[in-house]
DNA sequence: GGAATAGTGTCTTTCAGACACTATCTG
DNA sequence: CAGATAGTGTCTGAAAGACACTATTCC
């Protein structure tokens, strides 16, 4: 902020922030970002709102998520600013830069949402034939690749494992290699996997043994969860 | 940017960008941060610049060093944006956001300015006693904290050396070891800086000889390019 | 020759990646 | 038992880090 100058009048743009929400389907295993539901066949939008009164920027983001696909934003989630649009006649209507944000939910926090699912191709980008209003191609395509360093596999040595909790504790180590298979478009190799994060997790205890999850057939598979710190 | 409503009559808060520039001070072989020469005791201040209108971001960062410090922005340099600054009450003149950034320059661009050169602190922080306005001193610990990113030893392998051109070509490896030295404020050693960065560079040749650099006593040294691509 | 700077040979440790194996459950 | 899922033992290759050495200049 300039420090010197008074509060000229200057002219003073929109300032709206736009949402790339992703979650993982767990049931088909692949990274999604929420579209509102609209019935504009032109295009398809990411929720998006302008900031009200001194508004913070994250708390419109709330608000959009809110208002526009009808889901609360869970404590401790914070939306990630990727960039700003700013071209000066992107928006006919008048002078307008937007905030653009990603938010990584659990399905569960997106299940319920007034809108569509639409699965990311493994290049990271939306599938052929998905296509959304204004740049918000652009927004999905740079919230997955920031997503995607997060989840890169020399993060897992200095960072947590699934560092934006797509996957709720406890959860087994399977669990956990689907997300990041999800989030990196691509298969992992479940020894290299396991003994890369192990190491920040821990197992939970069930008496003597540790505590277990049987699904399906096999071997049932221990639970563990986040280590502290 | 919301595409159903249409533009409301919202109060539009004024946006600023304020930017920290950061260049090595080549005999001091330190990072350092541009900050406004200005008297006021109480408190140096990063240049920043309210938006005019229609105005881009980034052209608002070339302006505001324009006029601030009076250092005009090289061809393609990009400013990087850190976060945005959005308490509602952070400025009591009126509600006011900021878009923060960084600018990487090489010393010579940063020489003429109005204004001083910081050293940054071995911990990516302003040094005891310098202390600036707002909230100029979390801008310039994100900048620093984003470039070390950038200059991590394991980008050097994805990547190339000296991502953000500190250092003019042609350089021998001292002048780029010395560059990712200051980066990130601690010592590297010499032969294995040497053998990760050659493959993505190229040596001058003059004639038949590698082309070299004489310079005071010792060995003259081999002058690089990075390699294109 | 001595001091200073440039550059290399080689060893150890770490760890990502791959293959093959063992373990425990359901039907 | 077969089939399915969970989990381990161990090798290979890449490369980061460290030590000791050689090379070429100025004085």
């Amino acid at each position: 902020m300039p420090a010197s100058s008074s509060l000229a009048r200057h002219p003073r743009p929109n300032v709206a922030v736009d949402v790339a929400v992703l979650t993982i389907d767990p049931a088909e295993r692949r990274l999604c970002v929420l579209v509102q539901r609209r019935d504009d066949p032109a295009g398809q939008a990411l929720p998006g709102r302008f900031l009200r009164e001194r508004q913070t920027v994250s708390d419109a983001v709330e608000k959009a998520l809110e208002l526009k696909v009808g889901i609360p934003v869970p404590a401790g989630r914070e939306p990630h600013l990727l960039r700003i649009f700013d071209h000066p006649r992107r928006d006919d209507r008048g002078w307008t830069i937007s905030a653009a944000h990603s938010l990584s939910l659990p399905f569960a926090a997106v299940s319920g949402a007034a809108g569509r699912l639409v699965p990311i191709a493994p290049d990271g980008r939306l599938p052929e034939g998905e296509h959304l209003q204004f740049d918000h191609d652009d927004i999905v395509a740079a919230a997955v690749a920031h997503l995607r360093q997060r989840y890169d596999v020399r993060e897992l040595f200095t960072a947590a494992p699934d560092p934006d909790r797509f996957v709720a504790e406890p959860f087994t180590l399977s669990d956990l290699r689907h997300a990041h298979e999800a989030v990196l478009g691509e298969r992992l190799q479940k020894d290299n996997f396991n003994r890369r994060v192990t190491d920040r997790l821990v197992a939970l205890r069930d008496g003597d043994e540790p505590a277990r999850r049987r699904e399906g057939r096999g071997r049932p598979a221990t639970l563990y969860r986040h280590a502290p710190g």
